[in-house]
DNA sequence: TCACAAAAGTGACGAAACGTCAACTTGCGA
DNA sequence: TCGCAAGTTGACGTTTCGTCACTTTTGTGA
């Protein structure tokens, strides 16, 4: 009767800095990899940006591609609940893309804020769409087109493509935004809305 | 009066070996990509597979990602006759995107017939956007686009942007595709060309 | 045809990065 | 307070890197 409900935290000091290490070398690995370019970045330069020995980076994560999946795998776990929300709040299903992609670019932008070497440069060549995070987001992404199309909302159109579509227009129309200055996410977000709601009749057609 | 006009080709031993060791290392390294994933490949590994001396490799790139790069480069070269054959082909708008999506996503699926790791992990032909022949690649869409809007075959739109949507779509239809068996090309084709034909009036419109 | 210079190939070597591990420090329960 | 388990440390052996002095090959002109 004593630890009541309120032990939503067990957290020793333990548990706390083993925390931190990890959260150490993500925010180091980063800066790293914004500096340095991803290619060019090796363990010894994140683990330098932290207090912990070289050994220790071993201990959270078995390379700098890991890491970097770690860093892929947070960035789609903080957009999730941006996404759902968006979904939740939506009035129709343009409001739902419109407000989804704006949420997308908005996120893109913020997470580019860093100083340093040009984006791509800062991710590995071949991009790991794989990761469970990721993976929830396209779930997520498909499972919203799906409800839009039982509710009527959306024609019958092959939902998988459909979420890819969407994926790969809001990654290149995005990085197109980054390149222009200013970023303007309201017109890149009418572009796309406008695009995929009247593509969807398109892709509908089954002549 | 001996060697007549065919001297076409001025080519020497010297010339002749290093387009050939050139290729070798570049075949080489497809394969290793393949066999062992391009992150646990080393640039030994690769030279392993020609009968090159280590040494020799630096004389043709610095590292291995320049070989990646020179693979994109080589896929992006290869596809772009094919992307400009479909433009000066096709009887319309509709037919040049299905034909260029058609082709696309063949040349995809002939890219990705060599047997080994999955192809998220080797990825040879992935679409950077930064490396030269790449950024031909995507000149010839955006151009192709802006023939059609202003010949009256399209709406006003960016160009910009619907040219990296329709890169973005090719892509990740391309490996959604890819990843369904068997692959189905014209399936995929029509999707995103409905998709994108009707999309385009959705984008241009200014409310 | 031969000699010779320039170009290209070779592989051993020092440097750099990797990943491990025995010794050490710290946190936690008894 | 004590003792053990968990976690950290950095030195060390290993692997990969990139270079360079030396060798081989190729093109050229006498």
């Amino acid at each position: 009767m004593s630890q009541t409900t309120s032990n939503v935290e067990p957290i020793g000091k333990r548990e706390k800095t083993k925390v931190a290490n990890r959260q150490a070398i993500l925010v180091a690995a980063r800066g790293v990899f914004a500096e340095l370019g991803y290619e060019a970045a090796t363990v010894r330069d994140i683990i330098r940006g932290t207090d912990l020995a070289s050994g220790t980076f071993y201990n959270y994560f078995k390379s700098k591609e890991e890491v970097f999946d770690a860093l892929a795998d947070d960035g789609a776990r903080r957009f999730r609940p941006i996404l759902r929300m968006a979904r939740e709040n939506a009035r129709s299903f343009e409001d739902y893309l419109h407000s989804a992609f704006v949420a997308y670019f908005h996120f893109i932008v913020q997470d580019n804020l860093l100083e340093g070497r040009p984006i791509e440069e800062r991710r590995p060549h071949i991009l790991r769409m794989d990761t469970p995070e990721m993976t929830a987001v396209y779930q997520e992404v498909r499972q919203s087109l799906e409800d839009a199309i039982a509710h009527g909302d959306a024609p019958r159109v092959d939902a998988d493509y459909l979420a890819c579509a969407c994926i790969g227009i809001a990654q290149e129309v995005g990085s197109a935004m980054l390149r222009r200055s200013p970023h303007d996410i309201d017109a890149a977000a009418d572009f796309v809305t406008g695009l995929l709601l009247k593509g969807l009749i398109g892709a509908a057609r089954k002549d």
